[in-house]
DNA sequence: CTATCTATGACAGGTACCTT
DNA sequence: AAGGTACCTGTCATAGATAG
């Protein structure tokens, strides 16, 4: 069965690898579409007031299909563009500002040693090796980010793989004074001998396993978000510095693709086949010649005829436009820009060093205040995120965490009150901030600045420092439940233990069908059927582009997915970005979107300090999700 | 300024899988 | 490290836009 990548969709029947393929990119499509539209229904809730095009037709589904729209487009526009050039070039009468686009753009390509000959060593450049403190730094922040994010389940065994897991163990009980290598050599040989109806069981129990992987990578895809693929290129970026290999980010399906340029538009009309009976139009056919000779007699005519990148450019102008675009909104609907300064920030602290400890007592009362403060700051409305770890990178213990999220939970629910509690604490807190002020003189300038923003919000700080107390009430009677204190935080182990069952989409029979990173494995179609090789190819990241481009509009972003979101887990229900984006808590019934914030009015001060606490089990929930 | 992304398919080399 | 299998990834040629 060992037969070279492309061949095997190539040189099978139709039936089989076409059937394959075509399962695989639906299964994609499902997944894809599930994971938006269920990212998309959160999403809309939280977002409809920074969104312009809140009429509820047009957010990520309207970006799926005005993606494959603008393949179409192109390729139309490229049909219609050839066909009118079939006649000759007239030297385009392109005007002055044309003229230097293309003079700007062919002296550098010429510049450029185009041919093998004068080709530089490398297109890479060496980057620097980083000094010790930098890679103990980056190896901070690489496992850090390793730890917020969550790697694809691990691929099934093979058939070889089930059958030498079954047999070994006898083996090696048989004759436990051999090697292991040796036991292995054997068992790997008995395999060998084994015929096709023998190895009919191991087949199926691979087969079974593959399956059943199928189900966990959907339910792993469908429980990604947009940020998850800014953290993986975080940390892609830094192993590459550290010189680790991490799996290769996996694009959002929501997130557009850059068109295609002028040149790659051109070595793509250049690939149809010409009719049957005629010469290949620019004297190479895709057929016959191998990749690099193609490519490189097309490169020559694409520099000698300028009026070919003439005939591309409108139509990737246009492409571009619609990129930019549909990235900007895309930006904008997931809070792309803000998830990155918040991660930004996140990252630099990890490599500040953590400030002197101070007093013991005083530093706990600065950091609740600071801890308030920010909390307040989300309440009023601003940007902040709930935090999950302290400015040093540590995490925020369960105490310090409860404090802050029932801080913000008490102030969202006494919003109305909090101006005149400010009042009082002004006075209250005077001492406190003397406090600030006398610590800020023994700490670094940095911490001096921290203290600083502190001591600007300390006056909502007495207020929460209440509330942070009623929640230390919580957390005592909390640690008689054990359960409810599980940390929210570990995505490693993202699935949805409760919903084991949950693809029941899932088409049958696409071994392997989804592996995140597998850009060549079903490598488009044969040459002569590639009258969609755009639309319809996986992406070098393994997420076709497919599968988006037929998304449904049924399935408008606006209308949660018929399955909804599972509970718990990932399901918590919470938007990546929410917190970004919208810091009123009030206006959305808060971070669980239970109406967890805060307790009613007139309950018991032991109801209250349980709705805190469920309130921090919600926003700790729902900060796992976000990150 | 440089790396990356976008397209393409063949192919070589690498890796995960498992166990001791 | 051993075994075999199947899949993964980089490379090759190339231009131009964009991200960092």
């Amino acid at each position: 069965m060992s037969v070279p990548r492309g061949f095997t969709t190539h040189g099978m029947p139709t039936s089989h690898a076409q059937a394959q393929a075509q399962a695989q990119a639906q299964a994609q499509a499902q997944a894809h579409a599930q994971a938006f539209a269920m990212q998309a229904a959160l999403s809309q809730a939280h977002f409809s007031m920074h969104n312009p095009n809140d009429d509820g037709t047009n957010t990520g589904a309207g970006t799926a299909t005005t993606v494959t729209t603008a393949d179409d487009d192109i390729k139309s526009q490229i049909t219609m563009d050839t066909n009118g050039l079939e006649s000759g070039l007239h030297t385009p009468s392109i005007g002055g500002e044309d003229t230097d686009d293309l003079a700007s753009t062919t002296p550098k390509s010429e510049s450029k040693p185009t041919l093998k000959e004068g080709k530089p060593a490398s297109r890479k450049k060496e980057v620097p090796e980083p000094d010790a403190a930098d890679k103990k730094a980056l190896m901070t922040q690489f496992t850090w980010l390793k730890k917020k994010i969550s790697p694809p389940p691990a691929r099934p065994p093979s058939a070889y793989q089930t059958f030498i897991k079954a047999r070994f163990p006898a083996a090696k009980a048989a004759n436990p004074a051999a090697p292991a290598t040796a036991v292995l050599s054997e068992v790997a040989a008995s395999w060998g001998k084994l015929t096709d109806v023998e190895r009919g069981p191991f087949e199926n129990e691979a087969k079974r396993l593959s399956k059943e992987y199928d189900g966990r990578y959907a339910n792993w895809l469908s429980a990604r978000v947009p940020s998850d693929t800014i953290l993986e290129r975080k940390l892609y970026a830094i192993a590459k510095r550290l010189k680790k290999k991490v799996a290769k980010p996996v694009p959002h399906p929501a997130e557009p693709k850059q068109p295609l340029g002028p040149f790659l538009l051109f070595l793509q009309e250049a690939r149809e086949l010409p009719p049957a009976g005629q010469k290949a139009k620019y004297g190479v056919s895709f057929d016959n010649a191998g990749i690099t000779e193609f490519t490189r007699v097309l490169t020559k005519y694409y520099k000698e005829h300028p009026d070919t990148f003439e005939r591309f450019r409108d139509v990737n102008e246009r492409s571009q436009e619609k990129y930019r675009r549909e990235l900007a909104e895309f930006h904008t609907t997931f809070n792309i820009d803000a998830f990155k300064r918040q991660l930004d920030e996140e990252l630099k602290a990890l490599i500040v060093p953590p400030p002197k400890p101070a007093p013991k007592g005083a530093s706990k009362k600065a950091q609740a205040a600071e801890l308030a403060a920010a909390a307040a700051q989300a309440a009023a409305g601003g940007h902040h995120n709930p935090m999950t770890h302290h400015p040093n990178g540590k995490r925020l213990t369960k105490k310090e965490s409860a404090a802050q999220a029932a801080a913000a939970a008490a102030h969202a629910a006494h919003a109305a009150h909090a101006a005149a509690a400010v009042q009082q604490a002004q006075q209250a807190h005077a001492v406190a901030q003397a406090h600030a002020v006398a610590q800020a003189q023994q700490v670094a300038a940095a911490q001096a600045a921290a203290a600083a923003a502190a001591a600007q919000a300390a006056h909502v700080a007495a207020f929460h420092q209440q509330h942070a107390q009623h929640q230390q009430h919580a957390q005592h009677q909390h640690a008689q439940h054990p359960h409810q204190h599980q940390h929210p935080q570990h995505p490693q182990h993202p699935q949805h233990p409760q919903h084991p069952q949950q693809h029941p989409q899932h088409p049958g029979h696409h071994p392997h069908a989804q592996h995140p990173v597998h850009p060549g494995q079903h490598p488009g179609q044969h040459p002569g059927q590639h009258q969609a090789a755009a639309a319809g190819r996986p992406s070098p990241y393994g997420v076709s582009s497919q599968p988006y481009g037929h998304h449904q509009p049924g399935q408008h972003p606006s209308q949660p997915s018929p399955q909804g979101p599972p509970h718990g887990g990932h399901g918590a229900g919470l938007p990546p970005s929410s917190h970004l984006q919208h810091g009123n808590p009030g206006a959305n019934g808060g971070y669980g979107a239970h109406g967890g914030y805060g307790a009613p009015p007139g309950s018991s001060a032991q109801a209250q300090a349980q709705a805190q606490a469920q309130a921090q089990a919600q926003a700790a929930a729902a900060a796992a999700h976000f990150f």
